[in-house]
Parts: structure tokens; sequence; C-alpha cells
DNA sequence: CATGAATGAGTGTTCATTCAT
DNA sequence: TATGAATGAACACTCATTCAT
């Protein structure tokens, strides 16, 4: 039992360095004596708890998915309504190095799903799960009253995700593009479009200090 | 005197195979014995027209853009005001096949550039020199009284961007994930917001179907 | 007629831009494609000169020992004895740019002749070739009655050729090994020993100054 | 615990058959495949061992430049005076099949290192280390009072490598051309002219056949 | 479990040669 | 005659994978 733990840690210690390996030198140039010297094993090793490159590639993808994924969740517990929404594109915004390299991370996978059927099945499996989480974020804060009716629920998620994936996309092209302020000035602007003409209540937008001050320096 | 043969023609036959070899196998997977197959000429050929592989790699990115740069440029001269821009952003949505390998191909190289100082340098120019294209589209339409103050010209220069990338992105991981139609609907609407309000002069406004004919069927 | 004689030198061109070339990148770096950019033409032409690579090495080789016989006879037609005896050895030895590029052209082919046996034939045929002549020197100075008796003229053929392979390879090594005055004053102290206790005919052994100026600065 | 191999005998290993494929087929000639053949391991395998081609040939001739060396220290150690020169002498000199050789693959080396840096100056330090080494013998043998004054030390030395030199270049050109047998015979007779008018004590002269008997006939 | 020795397929590249013009 | 386009073999090297210890 304790091995099993030991199995699962062991795992995750060398994914994690297998996404500083990808970022440093891309998914083709990542290469399994890579993984091993980043991780401290020898690449004999890793064949004991990996199948292969393919498996340690697509776990990698996997983890980063449920470590997102996980910090999103949390947050849905915390917050409600648009503080929650915002909570949850901030996370998916590459407003620091974690979350840039998570972008950076992210975009290997997607170039390399083109080509690779059963990467490509899980990439759009993970992308449709997250477009789920963000709907059920917007359901939630049309349910609070706090969004106008310009746009509809399908379309403001559609907004999300292109403000998320042009500002990787930016990000990851040229990190001095759009820095961390101007990409929270966007977000809160497309926030604002969305709850614009309400009523007093949405308070959230009155004050996203508090959101703001997690954009970390980089 | 020698078999004549148009050396820049060759070169260009040589890279339009490549840009196909590309969107199959990706970046990496695209061999000079691929390359050589695809474009019907032996692999040892392809050295008298490029220095190497990344020289081959780095003219297929250069003749996109400059094929892109120029079906812009044409419409430039060929409308005016917001028209024009409709017309520029048009030529960079995913909307045919045509225009969706050109955004496979593109982010198989923003992939690439992160690992590759040179080709980085490249792929930043040539998006500063989209950018500019862009914001010189935006300036004519504002002169000619087509857009509203919601926007700064650089923040609407942005939101193209954004909608652009986005939809590329989208278009990458899924074919079927936002459909031509969709993509159309979306630019219509940011349209319609920049140019909101304004007198009755912005007719392109009331008659977009001549652009959206140029979607095809896909 | 004319065309043959353009013919000709045609290849010595070639040949002699060859032994550039040789020395530059060595034998197995001499390409066809250097050759012709050395040589002014374009190697489909050097084709029309050579049937392939290796008769033009075997041809530049062959010039180059032809040229040097030649230099020898003339020195054999002007002097005599011990004289023209030395004059042949300075023309074997390293003591300018130009000899010691010959010194250097040849240990290539010293070398490549040990796995190509057609090559080899050719040069143990020279080289049999060039004792032979030596062989006649060192007679007619016997015969002038200006060599002692402590070596058999076959000996004194042997000490000069280690003189000449000896030297040549050290020059080859490094340049600054033994510079020009030094091999003439081992040259010198060779023959010096060999004519030794002689009676006073032996002039040319008093004023050897004449044969030290040719050796030129390099 | 994985197979257990002495990294540094598997290299020896290598190192030894790869002198026998630069002799075989030339330095040049001399591919990655054809050393995995003759050693016996797979072409891949000798990546574990070396960085590269140039890392095996620079070490194949290193290591027999330490062989040589070993031989000769022994000698020195064995043997005084004169003797231990003539002993340091007759390892130089291609006697036998085993030091013939070595005079190929050095002479490989020597013309390898006209076009190559890094090959050149080690060759340059070797011999540089050879020469001191010889300057000790020749030292070593003038305090034992067994050199007579017609020659500088420095010369002496200068007439070894030339003899040492020569008769290396004959060999290999030819290997009928200087037998063992001449060659121990003009050795000797150098080292008679160096000791020669001295007094009886120098007996390693009067018996010279123990090192002769070193000669292997090949 | 852990190691690293061993393998061979596949890579980009260079090159001598052939040949049509 | 002169050119350079075209070819394919051979090269050094990298790599994921397998397996004996």
């Amino acid at each position: 039992m304790p091995k099993i733990v030991n199995h699962e840690m062991r795992r995750e210690e060398i994914l994690e360095a297998s996404w500083r390996v990808i970022v440093r030198l891309g998914l083709d140039g990542t290469t399994i004596r890579e993984l091993a010297k980043e991780s401290g094993y020898s690449h004999g090793t890793l064949a004991h708890y990996f199948k292969g490159k393919e498996d340690v590639l697509a776990s990698a993808l996997d983890l980063q998915h449920r470590r997102i994924a996980a910090r999103m969740r949390r947050h849905f517990a915390e917050s409600n309504g648009i503080e929650a929404l915002r909570q949850v594109i901030l996370e998916a915004l590459p407003l620091d190095r974690q979350r840039l390299l998570e972008a950076q991370i992210e975009m290997n996978f997607w170039v390399r799903s083109m080509t690779t059927p059963s990467l490509r099945e899980r990439v759009v499996a993970d992308l449709s799960a997250f477009r789920r989480l963000l709907t059920r974020a917007v359901a939630h804060a049309r349910e609070a009253g706090e969004l106008n009716d310009e746009l509809s629920d399908e379309d403001i998620v559609h907004e999300f995700m292109l403000l998320i994936d042009g500002l990787s996309v930016e990000a990851v092209l040229s990190e001095d593009l759009t820095p961390p302020k101007r990409q929270l000035a966007m977000l809160e602007r497309l926030l604002r479009r969305l709850a614009d003409r309400l009523t007093r209540s949405d308070i959230s937008l009155d004050d996203p200090d508090a959101s703001r001050s997690r954009a970390v320096k980089r």
C-alpha cells in the first residue's frame, strides 16, 4: 500500500520534471534521456513507471489538466457568481511563470494533437470538460442575476475561450506582448461588458483588486 | 546550356509541398525524405534549392506570410474603411481549407519558435508586421468615421487579434468546434460593437453578405 | 591542334588548383565542387577533362612529380659532380612555400597509397625513379672523385632519402621545427661527411652559399 | 544491478580494433560502421564509449602514444647509457608487424593533422614529448661518457629523428624497401658514428645482437 | 526495483556521378 | 564544349526501446 503511494509520487515527480523539459526543449526535443536527467532517475528506471515516451508525455498533459482543474474547482467552492467565474478564468490566463508554463505546454500538445489521433481525443475531451466547467460557472452567475442579456451563455463562454486562447498564444509568442496587467484589464473589460447596465447588486465588479493581486510578477 | 529551370518557381513548388507535409506530419515529423516524396524530387535535389531542412521550413513559413500579406494588401487596395478591415480579418480566419491549413502551419511554427530563437525572431517580426497592417486598417476606418469611441484603436486591434488567434486555435483543435458560419457571426458581432451607435452612413454593416459569401464549405 | 594545347593547358590549370585544395582541405576533404570553385570552372566541366575525382587526384600527383623531375634534370644539366647532387637534394627539401606545399601533397598521397593499390604502384614507381636519378647523381660525383669511401653509393642514396623524407615529415608536422637554415646546415653536414678527407679538389664544399641563396623565406 | 563492464577496457578494445581499421581503410575510409563491425559491437554501442567519430580517432592515437611511451619507459628503467638509447629507438622503428602498424597509423594522423588544428596540437605535443624523452636518453649516454664530441646532443636527437621518420616513411610506402635487417644496420652505423673513437669502455656497441633479436620476421 | 549496456531504425547532410540541354 | 539539374548511396549521429544483471 505505501508502495503504491510511492509509485504515484514518483510518477508525478517525473511528470513535473517533464513539464520543464517540454518547455525548454519542445515536445520533440524532449528525449527519454533528458527526462531521466531532469528527474534524476536513469532512463531505464522511467520504463518502470511508464510504458514509453508517449505514455510519459500523455501523462504529463493529463497531470497538468488535473492540477488546473483542481485549482478551478477550489475557486468554485470558495466563490460565487461572477467572482467564481473570474477566478476560473484567472487560472487559465498566463499571468505568472507557472501559468505561462502551462500555456506553453498546452500549446505544444495542441500542435502535436494535430497529427496524433489518440492525443487529439484526449485534448478535445479535456477541452470539452473545461468548457462545461466554464458553462457551469456562467450559469451560476446568470442565476445570480449578475449577467446582462446582451450575450447568451454560450456566447459568453465562447468570448472567454477566445480571451484565454488568444492571450495564451500571445504570451507564448512573446512574453512582453501582453503583460499581466493588460491581461487583467482585458478580462475586467469583458466582465464589465457582460455585467453592464445591471443593478447595484453586482458588487464584485466594483472591487476586483483582490483577484488582481493574484497576478505575480514574472 | 544546361537544363533551364526557374529556380524561384521550383523553390515555391517545393515549399507548397512542404506545407502539405507539415500539416500532415507536423513540423517534427517533416523529414527531408518526406518533403522529397511529396514534391516529387529526390532528397538530394532539395539540397540544390535549400541549404538544409531548417532553410526549407523557414522559407515555407516565409512564403506563407508573403502570400497572406499579398492577399491582405489586395483587399486594402480594393476596399475602404471598415469593409477593408473586415476583408483583412477574413483572410486571417480559418474559414476554408486553405486558411485552416495556414492556421495549422502557423501554429506549428509558433510552437517551434518557443525553442528556436532564430525562428522566434522571424515569427515575432512577422506578427508585428501584421499588427501594423491591422492598425493601419483600423486607422483608416476611424478616419472614415466608421468606428465609435468605445475602444481605442489599439484595443480594437487587440480584439481582432484575440478573435483571429482564438478562432485559429479552435479550428486547429477541432474543425467542428466553430464552423465558418459561426466564425463569421462572431466577426460581425465584433464589427457591430465597434460601429454601434454611429449614424446611418455606416452602410457596410447593413449588408455583410458579400463578404460572407467568401466562406467556402469545407 | 591548338585545341589539344588548350586542352592540356586547361588540365594543368585545374591540377594546379587541385594542389592548393589538397593542401588546404586534405585529400579526402578535396571534393569535386571545391576543385571546381578553386579552378573557376563548373563541376560539370571537370568531367570533360578528367574521368572522375580519382583521375584528377592521380593526375595532380603525376604533374607534381613531372614538374619536380624537370627541375632536377635541369640542375643535372647545369651542374656536375657533388654540386649537381646538392642541387637535386635541394629541390626535394621543403625549403620554401612551394617545396613545402609539394611535401604536404606528397605525404597526402603516401598515406592514401596505403589503401589504394593503383596509387601505391604509381607512388612506388615514381619513388624508384627518383632513387635512380639520385643514384646516378651519386655515381657522377663518385666518378668525379668527390666522394670518400666511407659509405657505398647505395648507402649514400639512402642517407639522402632519410634526410629528405625526415625533413619533409618535420616540415609538414610543424613549419617551425626545422627552418630552412637548419635544413641547409644538415645537408651541408651530410655532404661534408661524404666528402671528408678528400683532396683540395672538392671546391664546391667550400662555397655552398650559391645554393643556399635559393632558400626563400616563407 | 546492470551488466557490469569495465568501461576503460571496453574502450581500449574498441581502440585496438580501430587501429586495424585505420591501417586497412585509411583514416578517412574509417567509418563508424566499420569500427563497429571490427570491434564486434553495434555502431550505436560505440556512442556509449565515445562522443563521436573524432573522439574515437583521437583516442586511438592517444592510446597508441601511451602504449609506445610505456614501452620506452620500460627500456629506460632496464637499460643505461647508449643501450637505453638504442632500445628507445628500436621501439620507434618499423621493425615488425606491430611497429609497422604503428608507423602507418602515425602517418595517417600526421596527414590529417595538416587540416585539423586540434589534432595538430596533439600530434605536435606528443612529438615534443618524444623528443624530450630522446633528449634525456642522449644526455644519459653523454653523461656515461659513451658519446663522442662530433655532434651536439641536439644534433644527435635530430639524427635519430630523421632515421626514425625516414625509415617509417619507407616502410609505409613499401615494406620491402628497407627490411628490418637493414634498418638495424643503419641504426648501428649511426650509433657507431656517435660513439666512434671512444675508449674500450663502450661495450654495448660490441654486442648489439641482443637488441637485434627483437626484430621479428614479418 | 533499478541500472545502463546494447541495439538498429531513422535522421540531415554531403557527395561523385550522370545526363539533358 | 559547357553547364548545372538530378540522383541515390554513404556518412555520422540520435534515439526509443529492450534486456541481462
